[in-house]
RNA sequence: GGCCCGUUAGUCUAGCGGUUAGGACGUCGGCCUCUCACGCCGAAAACAUGGGUUCAAGUCCCGUACGGGUCACCA
C-alpha cells in the first residue's frame, strides 16, 4: 500500500475543541507512525459561520499539541490552496463534469417550494426526501440551479471501516443530494470528496459522525472513477451525562487547558488513551506514541471526557520535573494571575513544593497565592489555633526565627523541636498555629519550607500579625 | 420515527472460546508524618438483558432494553 495520506480538516466555526484535537492527533500519529503525511485543510464553505479568527486558533491549538502539517495552510504543499474557499473552480468543474456525465444534475426547485414539501412529509409523518423533481429537466445554466447527484434508488453501499468493520448503507435512505448551492459553493460531502481525491489522501480518519456520510462519498468517488480512500471513524467524546461532549459540560477548547496550566504533551496523553490503548500503560510521551500507536487500536465506543484523570496525567507529567524547568513553565500563570512572581529562586522552591501537591500551573497559583501576598486566615483555622494558649508558642517562634543566623533546614528544625520538647507537646502542636499563621490554612507544605520560602522578613511580619490577632 | 453504530466496576480500558475477569482514574481503609500532599500497602466495585451455538461464552449468532450518531442550499 502507498505511504498513507491522511488529514484533518476542520471547519474554522470556533476554537479547536476536544474532539477535534483528538481526531488531528489520531491522524497525525497514524502519519508519524507510517511515514505517511499529515495535510491540514480548512473547510470553510459556510461562509455565515466560518472566521479568521477561528482559523488562528484552530492552527494556534495544533502548534501548542505540537501536531505539526506536511501540508496546509502557512507551509503550502503541492496540492494548494489548502481552503476550500479558494478551490470553487475545482469543485464546479467536477461538478459539470458529473452533469455532463448524466450523474448529477441541475435541480431548479426553489427553497420555499422545498420547505412546502418538507412540511408536508412532517405532517403525514413520513421521511421527506427529495422526489427527484428536476431529475429529467435540461442543464439551464442560466437559471437560479443548485447542483444535485444522483444516487442510485437500489442496492446499498458497503465499506470497511478501519475501526468499526463492515458497514452498509441501503441507498433507499439516500436522496439526490445538493453538492454545489446556487452560488457555486459546494456542500461538505462534495468538498470533502474533491479535495481528498485530488489531495490524494488515501485515509480519512475522522469523527463518528461522519459514518452517514461515508456511503453518499463513496457514491461519489465512484461517479467520479476516482480510487476511494481506506475510512477510519473515531468514536465520540461525551460528557458525564454521556451527551455528545458540549459547552455545558465545561472546558471544550484545548486552548483552555493551556490556559489553565496543563501541559500539551499531557493533554495529548489523556486524550489519546480515551478511545486508544496499549496494554497497561497510562503515560506517553510523543515520542512512544509515534512508535506504538495503530488504528487498529482505537476502540469503538463512546468515551467520556474525565476531567480528574486529565489532571492526573498532567500530575504525572509535572512531578518528575526539576523545579527551574517547573518554575519556568509556571511563572506566566503566577504573572497572569497578578502575583509579582518572578523566575528566581523563591518561585523555584514554590514550585519544588508544589510539584507534589498541585496537578496544573493553576493549581499552583490558587493554592500557593499565600506565598506571594497575605492572604485572609481561615475563620475556623484561627479560631482553633490562634488562641491564648497556642500565643505563646507563637511568639517562641517568632523570636527564635529572628535570633537565627540563617534559615537553613537544620537550624529551623532545631528550633521547631527545642520548642516543643520546651513546652513538652508533640511538633504538631508547634508547626499548626506557626502554619496558620503563616499561610492562612490548616494544609501546607512544611513549615521550613513555607519559612524559607516567605523569607525572615515576611515571617516575621506574618507572625506579629497573627500575635498581634490574639490580643 | 427511519437508517447506522455501540454496550466489561462511577469513568478510561485489557480480554480476542477454558482467566481467581487484569491495569488506571476516582472512592474507602491503613502505614509514613508538623498539616496537606507524595509514596507504599490494602479494600469495595464490572461482563446490560433474554434466548441460542458449543463439552465450554465477557468472547460467536438472534431478539430486547439502553446509549450515541445521522436524516439541510451545516460540517
Amino acid at each position: 500500500m502507498d505511504k498513507p495520506r491522511v488529514r484533518f480538516a476542520p471547519s474554522p466555526t470556533g476554537y479547536l475543541h476536544i474532539g477535534g484535537a483528538r481526531t488531528a492527533l489520531f491522524n497525525w500519529l497514524w502519519a508519524r507512525r507510517t511515514g505517511g503525511t499529515f495535510i491540514l485543510r480548512i473547510e470553510d464553505t459556510d461562509r455565515e459561520r466560518s472566521t479568521q479568527q477561528a482559523v488562528g486558533a484552530i492552527l494556534e491549538g495544533l502548534r501548542w499539541l505540537g501536531l505539526d502539517w506536511d501540508e496546509g495552510p502557512e507551509v503550502g504543499g503541492p496540492h494548494p490552496p489548502y481552503f476550500q474557499t479558494q478551490r470553487l473552480d475545482l469543485y464546479k468543474a467536477h461538478a459539470e463534469r458529473l452533469v455532463r456525465e448524466g450523474k448529477a444534475y441541475a435541480c431548479y426547485c426553489t427553497r420555499e417550494e422545498l420547505e412546502v414539501q418538507r412540511k408536508a412529509a412532517e405532517a403525514a409523518k413520513v421521511q421527506f426526501r427529495y422526489p427527484g423533481t428536476c431529475r429529467g429537466k435540461p442543464y439551464d445554466p442560466t437559471r437560479p440551479h443548485v447542483i444535485r447527484f444522483r444516487v442510485p434508488e437500489h442496492g446499498a453501499t458497503t465499506f470497511v471501516d478501519l475501526v468499526k468493520g463492515a458497514i452498509a448503507t441501503p441507498h433507499d435512505t439516500l436522496q439526490d443530494e445538493v453538492i454545489l448551492r446556487y452560488d457555486g459553493v459546494p456542500l461538505y460531502n462534495f468538498g470533502a470528496v474533491v479535495d481528498d481525491v485530488t489531495m490524494q489522501v488515501n485515509l480519512v480518519g475522522r469523527g463518528d459522525d461522519h459514518v452517514n456520510n461515508t456511503a453518499r462519498q463513496i457514491l461519489m468517488y465512484q461517479a467520479l472513477d476516482y480510487p476511494v480512500p481506506t475510512f477510519a471513524h473515531f468514536p465520540m467524546i461525551l460528557g458525564a451525562d454521556k451527551a455528545r461532549l458540549s459547552k455545558r459540560h465545561g472546558a471544550t477548547s484545548v486552548t483552555a487547558y493551556r490556559d489553565m496550566g496543563y501541559l500539551p504533551q499531557a493533554v495529548v496523553n489523556y486524550l489519546v488513551r480515551l478511545g486508544w490503548s496499549h496494554g497497561d500503560q497510562e503515560i506517553f510521551t510523543l515520542e512512544e506514541l509515534v512508535k506504538v500507536f495503530d488504528l487498529k487500536d482505537v476502540g469503538q465506543t463512546a468515551g467520556v471526557f474525565n476531567p480528574e484523570k486529565m489532571a492526573w496525567v498532567n500530575h504525572e507529567w509535572l512531578k518528575p520535573m526539576s523545579a527551574e524547568e517547573l518554575a519556568r513553565r509556571a511563572l506566566p500563570y503566577f504573572q497572569a494571575a497578578g502575583l509579582g512572581a518572578a523566575d528566581d529562586q523563591k518561585l523555584r522552591h514554590v514550585c519544588a513544593v508544589a510539584r507534589e501537591r498541585a496537578a496544573t500551573f493553576g493549581d499552583y497559583v490558587r493554592q500557593f497565592r499565600y506565598f506571594y501576598e497575605r492572604v485572609e486566615l481561615d475563620p475556623k483555622a484561627r479560631a482553633k489555633f490562634l488562641t491564648a494558649d497556642t500565643r505563646p508558642v507563637l511568639s517562641q517562634i517568632r523570636d527564635g526565627v529572628a535570633a537565627l543566623a540563617t534559615l537553613d533546614t537544620a537550624p529551623l528544625e532545631a528550633l521547631f523541636q527545642g520548642t516543643a520538647e520546651r513546652r513538652g507537646v508533640g511538633l504538631g502542636k508547634v508547626a499548626q498555629p506557626v502554619r496558620v499563621a503563616l499561610t492562612g490554612g490548616t494544609a501546607s507544605p512544611g513549615m521550613y519550607d513555607v519559612i524559607q520560602i516567605l523569607g525572615r522578613e515576611e515571617t516575621l511580619a506574618r507572625l506579629d500579625a497573627a500575635i498581634a490577632s490574639i490580643g
